[in-house]
DNA sequence: CCGGATCCTCGGTGATACTG
DNA sequence: CAGTATCACCGAGGATCCGG
């Protein structure tokens, strides 16, 4: 069943890509991070995930203790998955693998998903703790009607989750993929404003400071590998 | 030839997984951590990976700018891959997610191999800089004829190399795994020395600062998923 | 409807051998 | 030394079916 192929290594890392480093076992892990899930959210998350893999990975991950299912107290509510504490413990790789591939990422091909789930985490991963010092504001991103978050600032801490805010300060409105763009830097607010292609409901500075809270460092340029220096 | 599979998913853990994520890829970045290697001594240090799909890897972490391949200026000295700077800031992820790893590492198994590398990984991901603070000592670890490995920390920084060193303020010679259990706490050190599991060559004070200098944390108990508080 | 198990196909993996 | 060629096999991926 699970052979769990292995890699002949005693070092950490190799025990680690053992445990996580199957194919789609790391965006199972990230769906956890939000909190428990069920089977069927999971497949929502993951819509090209066959159910066959699935089922084998939250057994692999159960079994290597990152996972636990549990049966939730209420009657008839089924089945939940949820992050161990050990699970828990991958969190900030998560982020910053995440942050790291965010640098490759470019735009959304054609069919690509684009999840609640996947927004949330990429503001976790590109906040920056000390811009937002001293700061509280409010955002609420609306990509579509179906794909709408909000991120709360709160003098250095962040907490981001999915839906509507009644009270935030700045409601956003890509129209397009520029969130990458503004927090690239290849766009800055002010152009965004100018060609429309961000609309928004508040004032302009807090579109400014958005910039500077949410940031994704540039991929560094290929050097010459044939530099003798 | 690469037809890189994708997730299919705007997402920048997604993304980094189908650049580094394929099975052998984090750990042809592992060895490329330390220093270029040549195509022959990455085969020495991953001895189970089929020689075309290292030759795979290599092209594909090249294609994404991770790894680059280098001409030695000297004459027939033939071909070096190393990491780019977009790759070396791999580096800290791999060091936490090894460090993660190692919390589930166990003893070898027989037929695991143990290299050089790994073993100074090992030590970088466990240091604690903190205890390191106004620190200035020496170790040398000889796990094995072949396996010798220097530290040098010197105030909260760590400097591990393969091979000897003539100055050393301590030589440890595990008997076998035992540096597993010193760093995690299972093990103190006046209790290796007693049971003879660690052969040392310098004052025993310096075998009790090595266990506070590397450490790995306990992995969580797996809790109790039925628990309804 | 939830949570899978089962069957089938295809391509990547892994072992061995061979070449510039 | 640095790979490519060949091939068996098994895990991924897709569809369908099954028990609660």
């Amino acid at each position: 069943m699970t052979t769990t192929r292995t890699y002949g290594q005693f070092c950490g890392l190799a025990r680690a890509l053992e445990i996580v480093g199957e194919r789609w076992s790391m965006l199972v892990i990230r769906d956890l991070m939000l909190g428990p899930k069920r089977y069927t959210d999971l497949q929502l998350g993951l819509p090209r995930i066959p159910a066959s893999i699935l089922s084998s990975r939250l057994n692999e991950l159960e079994q290597a203790g990152v996972v636990r299912r549990r049966v939730l107290p209420q009657l008839d509510a089924g089945l939940v998955y949820e992050l161990t504490e050990y699970g828990s413990e991958l969190d900030h790789i998560m982020l910053d693998l995440g942050l790291w591939g965010a640098r490759s990422l470019g735009y959304p091909k054609d069919g690509d998903v684009f999840t609640n789930d996947a927004a949330i985490l990429a503001l976790y991963a590109t906040f920056q703790e000390e811009a937002a010092r001293g700061v509280h504001v409010t955002y609420v991103l609306r990509h579509s009607d179906s794909l709408i978050i909000h991120a709360m600032i709160d003098d250095g801490t962040l907490k981001v989750s999915g839906g509507d805010h009644p009270a935030a300060d700045l409601v956003i409105e890509p129209q397009g993929p520029e969130l990458i763009d503004l927090t690239t830097g290849n766009l800055t607010a002010a152009e965004a404003m100018a060609t429309g292609r961000v609309r928004i409901e508040g004032p302009f500075e807090h579109l400014e400071l958005f910039t500077k809270l949410f940031h994704i460092p540039p991929k560094p340029e290929i050097e010459d590998g044939l530099a003798l220096h």
